[in-house]
RNA sequence: GGGGGUGUAGCUCAGUUGGUUAGAGCGAUCGCCUGUCACGCGAUAGGUCGCGGGUUCGAGUCCCGUCACUCCCGCCA
């Protein structure tokens, strides 16, 4: 017989019935009747009931033992009598009849349960994760992100990608977020850079001509944590492609997506293929972001022009809109009979979120006649009320916000006020999965703070424009090859054509205050291997995480990391980061200024 | 770097307008219990009320500071 088991804590049914096996797993939970003891033995796979008497001499050390200690156990296959079979356990209608036990390794009190289903600290969790990761609710996490994994790897290997590893120490690159550094041993006074993403690298290896790639890519990133952001690292699947134009990628892609959120969403609904695509400011338009929520039926309107118009009396509006500004409805379907708290709770809200406030009208119908309700309804016409309702698709018994501001502003606050009314309406249908392609995003955007103009994504994208034309046209009219896949508001992915160019890359980062030197010195590496001959190319990074979050329906990526660490980027239960050594420190020449008070 | 929330027993939480000895459930320990599966019953132990200062006759409760965790803003080409 086997040192440890004959079977898993997961197999044994009815049909193994007079058998002697043999089981190791872990105390789970106890059922001490003082002179008949129930335990459940768990493992990876399951569990199984073992059942010990008084009359056995192992009955005073399995009476005693701590649960999730670890031990093995052999005994008898026994049915259960009909009024004691635990239909909930897969093993419910047998139990093991304990003869031998034997403990493998004992356990102290807990600083938190195994057994249960309570909320338990974030500290405790973290310090203790081997423990929070035995409960079923982690363990089944884990276990899913391990079989999307598993299953887009398979997948793009299928599809005739290749997977590759790419460097993890490497060179710190300009734009983009703070990198993590490494000192150099052997080069006094220079670092390595932890990859943000492996982004030059998938560029290089189409132009090394290997046509289609991907990896499950560890990237680095010294950010601050979000609930849905790991602080510090997080996995993408990094893909790349030759010789494509935007749709081959979206091609290649979206039926991988379509199956992976069907097989894994636990029977939601998947958007079918060929996803919608939106381009970036129809988005931000109907939507106030560049990552809507689909399943969310609310629709912004722009309603500039009425507001203009001399049977609409609304002063306020009229100036913002002399300023340069714009006026957006959010219609609020079904709340004409809502009470006033309603409305005005929403304005002080929109008020905290930095909007200068939010107007509102109520639609109601009287004699056949549309009338506008509420503090503004006096200052519209009939006329206009009619031409307002016809605009935002307004039927009897909606109310319509307002922002008015500056387009960004407005985009915004709209935004949010859309996302904030379908929550509370109870308009989100939490049973899909809604995707979209955001395509279309501006090369530039101007920096406010800076007063320059700036990328507003990735740098290397194609920009949608002729080199010869590149110089005659405003930049922030530029758009790039470059697009972002969402899935109910959640941003999964961003890609891009690239740029395979040499004379357009300097074009583009000319705009942003480079030189041809700067350039040339900055991404000396890839701008030599685009004067070779390279292959048009793009791809996309979809983050896994984010991705495995979805899947798993859990609103704290924690939830799905094994190893996370805590918001100050802090591992708990390894004591990450700490201290280096002296001598250390000194092989390395490094010295650590105190921090200043 | 900034803003919000939380912090009371190992864990989850209660604790009134400031008022005597800070409670409950789970867990732990001990005892009883042969059909439980969140087993049951009884008892016991367990507290710097995050920490420091202040107001007050009196602070878990009010004020100031500080720390930890968390959510958000900034940041995330």
């Amino acid at each position: 017989m086997h040192k440890y088991r004959t079977h898993t804590c997961s197999e044994i049914t009815k049909k193994n019935t007079g058998e002697t096996i043999k089981l190791s797993g872990w105390i789970h939970r106890k059922r001490d009747h003082g002179n008949l003891l129930f335990f459940d033995l768990r493992d990876h796979f399951g569990l199984t009931q073992c059942v010990i008497e008084n009359s056995n001499k192992f009955f005073k050390i399995a009476e005693k033992i701590k649960p999730e200690s670890v031990v093995c156990v052999s005994g008898l296959v026994v049915n259960r009598s009909k009024e004691t079979i635990n239909k909930n356990l897969f093993t419910g209608e047998i139990e093991i009849k304990v003869s031998s036990f034997e403990i493998l390794s004992e356990s102290n009190d807990l600083p938190m349960p195994v057994f249960g289903e309570q909320n338990y600290p974030e500290e405790t969790r973290l310090k203790y994760r081997f423990l929070d990761l035995r409960r079923k609710e982690m363990h089944d996490n884990i276990i899913l992100r391990s079989k999307v994994i598993s299953y887009v790897r398979n997948k793009m290997i299928s599809e005739g990608f290749l997977e590759f590893q790419t460097p993890i120490l490497t060179a710190s690159s300009p734009e983009g977020a703070r990198d993590f550094l490494v000192p150099s041993r052997m080069h006094h006074g220079k670092f390595y850079a932890l990859p943000q993403a492996p982004q030059q690298f998938k560029q290089m290896v189409m132009i090394s001509g290997f046509d289609k790639y991907f990896q499950i890519a560890p990237c680095f990133r010294d950010e601050d944590g979000r609930a849905d952001r790991s602080p510090g690292e997080h996995y993408q699947l990094d893909i790349e492609m030759s010789f494509v134009e935007q749709q081959d990628v979206f091609n290649a892609v979206e039926p991988i997506f379509y199956k992976l959120f069907t097989e894994f969403g636990k029977g939601k609904t998947v958007s079918k293929t060929p996803f919608k695509r939106i381009d970036y400011k129809t988005s931000m338009l109907k939507y106030g972001t560049d990552k809507p929520d689909l399943r969310n039926p609310i629709e912004i309107f722009d309603v500039t022009e009425v507001m203009k118009r001399d049977d609409c009396k609304l002063e306020i509006f009229k100036k913002v809109i002399e300023k340069g500004g714009v006026v957006r409805a959010i219609p609020a379907p079904n709340t004409s009979t809502k009470p006033r708290s309603f409305f005005d709770g929403y304005n002080n809200w929109a008020k905290e979120e930095g909007a200068k406030g939010l107007g509102y009208i109520l639609f109601e119908k009287n004699k056949d006649k549309l009338i506008g309700k509420g503090p503004l309804g006096k200052f519209f016409s009939e006329q206009a009320i009619n031409e307002l309702a016809k605009i935002c698709k307004i039927k009897e018994s909606d109310a319509v916000f307002f922002s008015s501001d500056q387009v960004k502003e407005v985009e915004r606050i709209s935004g949010i006020v859309r996302e904030k009314l379908g929550k509370e309406l109870n308009l989100i249908n939490s049973k899909k999965f809604e995707f979209c392609w955001i395509v279309d995003y501006p090369m530039y955007q101007y920096n406010e703070k800076e007063k320059k103009i700036d990328f507003s994504h990735n740098p290397f994208s194609m920009p949608q424009i002729d080199l010869n034309d590149f110089d005659k046209s405003d930049p922030l009219s530029i758009k790039a090859y470059q697009y972002d896949l969402v899935c109910n508001g959640h941003e999964i992915s961003s890609g891009a054509i690239r740029n395979h160019l040499p004379d357009l890359m300097y074009k583009v980062f000319s705009k942003v205050g480079y030189s041809k030197d700067q350039v040339n010195k900055k991404f000396e590496g890839m701008i030599k291997a685009l004067s070779y001959g390279a292959p048009p190319h793009g791809g996309m990074a979809p983050g896994i995480d984010r991705i495995v979050m979805l899947l798993a329906d859990t609103d704290n990526i924690r939830e799905i990391t094994m190893f996370p660490m805590n918001q100050q980027a802090e591992d708990l239960l390894m004591g990450a980061p700490s201290r280096p050594d002296e001598h250390q420190l000194k092989e390395l020449n490094i010295k650590v200024l105190e921090k200043k008070k």
